[in-house]
DNA sequence: TTGATTTCCATAAAATACCATGTTATTCCT
DNA sequence: AGGAATAACATGGTATTTTATGGAAATCAA
């Protein structure tokens, strides 16, 4: 990232982008939300249209004025912007939001298929210190791992944090 | 592997590619998943299609935001690659693939059924080495075969590795 | 004006596509 | 079975395209 605040997609993102904007053709940018403070200001995370349409939609379904379709709202839309990717593709993140996740200089890319996440490197090492100590403890690996067995799925999905 | 990251495929593997290719036919080359990370960044690990939609599909039925749905993700998603085998039967790694496994020159395929795995010939060397040393221990290794047995299989697989 | 943001252009590096060649397996025919 | 013809495989090189990145001009706003 630059002091402008210019970052490189990565062009394997860029790709996930465009096929999941609708409006998108090969002679266009793809356009994309970013999504700030939800994961305690440690990332920005880029949704593709589609898939942001799926949580607003999902959203939407949520009891007019329930609180937690309001605290689903504040976290998800309030603090979201659309953006687009320019001809170089790249994306610009305004020093609010650069300062907002910490970042100046390098930016590490995490890419979670529906989404990616854009961190300031120290703070993406202290986000796989805990991951890493979360599966340390005994028996909570296997027990996330065992979630990818189609014997276990079901029981223990509809439990999860 | 040449200079440029190229890397042969064993014809055999390519055969197990281009089966569990749900899009291959005769006239186009396999695709395949590179995940790399997994082992403690020892060796770079090359999926079909097949086995890895069976994965992908099985995070995205987990809830949306789980803590363990993006545990799976950041450990999976984030460090992995799709790409496809060239018409001459090679892939690329590119070079922050190859320096994360510290591979140049001769590169090592060992095949595991639905996968396979790509390594520095010393750090094979070291993990055999590390293998031996656990099938040392007097019983060990008969235990180990023990999950062979089909009656003692069930009760023993769910915690293997 | 002046500082910031956006658009546009330039360039180097990396990735990709393409082509060439020698070697090893397979097939097919007599 | 022997041997020619064919196909598949392993490697290397070159040309073209795509990416990443930096900077300059143009536009906008305070």
């Amino acid at each position: 990232m630059d002091a402008k605040g210019r970052v490189s997609i990565p062009a394997s993102f860029r790709r996930v982008l465009e096929t999941c904007d609708p409006d998108w053709n090969d002679s266009l940018f793809p356009s994309l939300v970013l999504v700030y403070g939800r994961k305690g200001s440690g990332c920005i995370e880029g949704y593709s249209i589609r898939s942001i349409q799926e949580v607003d939609d999902m959203i939407s379904a949520l009891p007019r004025y329930s609180k937690n379709r309001e605290i689903l709202e504040r976290l998800l839309n309030s603090n979201s912007v659309q953006t687009q990717v320019d001809e170089n593709g790249r994306i610009v993140l305004s020093s609010k939001l650069r300062e907002m996740i910490g970042i100046k200089g390098e930016a590490l890319f995490a890419g979670m298929g529906e989404k990616f996440q854009i961190w300031n490197p120290n703070s993406y090492q202290k986000n796989m210190l805990e991951i890493f100590e979360i599966i340390k403890d005994p028996g909570s690996e296997q027990r996330i791992f065992d979630l990818l067995d189609k014997k276990t799925m079901n029981k223990n999905s509809d439990k999860d944090d």
